[in-house]
DNA sequence: GCCAACGTTGGC
DNA sequence: GCCAACGTTGGC
């Protein structure tokens, strides 16, 4: 399957971009989502090495504030078992396992692409994260989008070779 | 804190 | 299966 694109939000107050950064492997597992439309994304779509846009979301100033990457296939959420976590979901088993994710890895810090700058690009009117009531913390991005915000918006970031594009 | 929009739940 | 009530998201 071809590499596809994809928005995810995350909190800084729970994650940043800096978090992402300074984790061990510059990894994190993307664990908490409790959304079927987001679960799906990740467990029947995503492919490793597919290119995501870090949105920071619920904070001062929202919008892009870097570049991931799928860094695994999706895998059963520890935290639906744990009583004591604020994702515990008693109906789910480790038998059948309702929540699953992947894990993210950190490509790029960039400058903060706020959602007011995004919704000023004709080009990127059809994004899902700018579509009114759109609450989706997970959405794909189409690879013109993606482009576009690349060559337009992110201008010259440093990214390890061969991951360009 | 407000509120629009959306997803989920549960009674029927 | 319908749909009202409720909870959550997330920008402002």
């Amino acid at each position: 399957m071809r590499m596809q694109y994809w928005l995810m939000k995350s909190e800084p107050e729970d994650c940043s971009i800096d978090d992402l950064a300074a984790r061990p492997g510059q990894t994190v597992p993307w664990y908490g989502v409790r959304n079927y439309q987001a679960r799906n994304f990740m467990r029947d779509q995503m492919q490793v090495g597919d290119r995501v846009l870090f949105y920071h979301s619920s904070c001062a100033e929202p919008g892009i504030a870097g570049l991931a990457e799928v860094a695994c296939a999706a895998y059963p959420d520890e935290t639906q078992f744990d009583a004591a976590s604020r994702y515990f979901d008693a109906k789910s088993s480790r038998e059948a396992p309702r929540w699953l994710h992947v894990d993210v890895r950190f490509l790029a810090k960039t400058p903060l692409i706020s959602l007011a700058v995004l919704r000023c690009h004709p080009a990127l009117a059809q994004m899902r994260v700018l579509q009114k009531g759109s609450r989706l913390s997970i959405t794909p991005v189409e690879p013109e989008e993606w482009q576009y915000i690349i060559d337009h918006l992110i201008g010259a970031v440093t990214l390890a070779p061969g991951t360009e594009g």
